[in-house]
RNA sequence: GUGGGCGUGGCUCAGUUGGUUAGAGCACCUGGUUGUGACCCAGGAGGUCGGGGGUUCAAGUCCCCUCGCUCACCCCA
């Protein structure tokens, strides 16, 4: 019986890991450029961490959490609750009033998998805590603008507001009131979803549902004069930075944490979880779990699986293919004994340097060194010992140099030229 | 948790109305004269046809069960 990895768990092999490194690699330095800094925190949370920032009622809470039930401790299934537990277990507020900081990782959640959807996925989480202003919530929306225009992804951005405690309580006794009045219209899943979340009825995909809540009520138009006002700044940054936006009034969050703004960055490729990237403000939150009071914060997650699928869709090849600068071919045992120390100090130079130690024929090394992308093979025979002289082929040009020196210097000296 | 689709060598797949030793392409290995990479040619390795049971003289091909993968619902990044 072959053990194979668990479901919705997969392996990020060789020839599709240099996709993530890239990704990764674009995105640190986007991040970089907006001042945001590193922080990583452990996998394993006490379950309350989650329970109370998440929300007990939600499916991820409810169900899809893995959690050692005798420890009381959780697998993380997202990043939020862990980086603010993090920010307010070392006091960062206290150093530095406002903290840009992102996070890369992995993270579990209990669902049946499916395309851009897995039991371990892995997401990059960007936070700013410490401030209320407009320009924050503005200045994440265009960095993650920006680094997908990077990544040459086509993506749109969504934006709503939820409003604040002051006035969401009364929106949403207004929209439990429209939903009341057709309940009998509504499938069976909005039937329950207005009692469990009123909100979640708006984004409902089934075509008798989205008819029925055409004319619900919107929440923009209920926001609170403060709310009103922030979400009107938010939007004109966004106009002022070119962001391209689309409001999107029947927007709601899964995470019972939000308020305020809210935003998604939707793709049309990736079949149903069009969402690459969420999230939105959680101004009460830091307060919740313990850190200062009136500690407002804003963030948002990018699922990696689902930008990996998106960059593979792209023609255009990111990643550099296979290449070493040196492939040595070593003849018989002593030539192979000499290549072998001269792989190492060559390595020491700081060039890539394969060889293979099969001992097989020149011909088939060859093939190895074409099939590495090697720039050069150097070939060591019994001739060459004998001379102290190497053969130095350009794979690219074809052409053979015969009188290159069996030294680490000299053979470093041709590489460099070329 | 609920549905649909699919499970044949590493990968992509053929396998006819069930019938002799299960195939192809790609990839891999070794050769094509004595020490050289494409392509080509020859040869080779690699599969208990997801697993179990049943029908039959005979099953990869039919039936049942089971496991796995996948897409969708739900939910979410």
């Amino acid at each position: 019986m072959k053990i194979k990895a668990l479901k919705g768990f997969k392996d990020i092999v060789p020839g599709e890991v240099e996709l993530w490194q890239y990704l990764e690699r674009v995105a640190r330095e986007v991040f970089d450029r907006f001042h945001f800094r590193e922080i990583r925190m452990p996998i394993l949370e006490e379950t309350e961490l989650f329970a109370r920032s998440i929300g007990e009622a939600t499916d991820i809470v409810e169900k899809e959490m893995y959690t050692f039930v005798d420890k009381k401790i959780t697998m993380r299934p997202e990043a939020t609750a862990s980086l603010l537990r993090a920010y307010i277990e070392h006091g960062l507020y206290v150093q530095k009033p406002v903290q840009k900081l992102f996070t890369i990782g992995p993270m579990f959640r209990h669902e049946r998998p499916q395309k851009g959807r897995l039991r371990q996925f892995h997401q990059m989480d960007i936070e700013v805590l410490g401030s209320e202003n407009a320009r924050v919530d503005t200045e994440l929306m265009a960095m993650g603008a920006m680094l997908f225009d990077e990544l040459g992804l086509t993506v749109s951005l969504e934006l709503n507001s939820l409003g604040c405690p002051e006035c969401r309580p009364g929106y949403r006794a207004m929209l439990l009131e429209y939903i009341e009045a057709r309940h009998d219209l509504l499938c069976s899943d909005c039937k329950r979803r207005s009692t469990t979340n009123p909100l979640r009825v708006l984004d409902c995909k089934v075509p008798s549902c989205r008819e029925q809540i055409l004319d619900a009520p919107s929440i923009l138009d209920h926001l609170c004069g403060q709310c009103e006002d922030h979400f009107q700044q938010v939007q004109s940054g966004l106009e002022q930075l070119g962001v391209k936006y689309q409001l999107n009034k029947f927007m709601v969050r899964g995470l019972d944490y939000y308020c305020r703004t809210t935003f998604e960055f939707i793709t049309t490729d990736l079949g149903s979880q069009a969402a690459v990237a969420a999230g939105g403000r959680y101004d009460g939150l830091i307060e919740t779990l313990g850190g200062p009071k009136n500690s407002p914060g804003i963030g948002f997650a990018m699922g990696m699986e689902r930008l990996v699928l998106l960059l593979q869709q792209l023609d255009q090849s990111v990643v550099e293919a296979d290449t070493v600068d040196l492939y040595i071919a070593g003849i018989g045992d002593q030539g192979a004994r000499v290549g072998f120390g001269l792989a190492h100090e060559i390595r020491a130079e700081k060039f890539s340097v394969a060889m293979d130690h099969e001992g097989r024929s020149l011909k088939s090394q060859m093939k190895q060194a074409h099939k590495t992308g090697a720039r050069f093979v150097l070939i060591i025979g019994d001739a060459e010992l004998e001379s102290g002289k190497g053969i130095l082929r350009n794979m690219g040009t074809e052409e053979d140099q015969q009188d290159v020196l069996l030294s680490a210097q000299s053979i470093t000296e041709c590489l460099l030229k070329k």
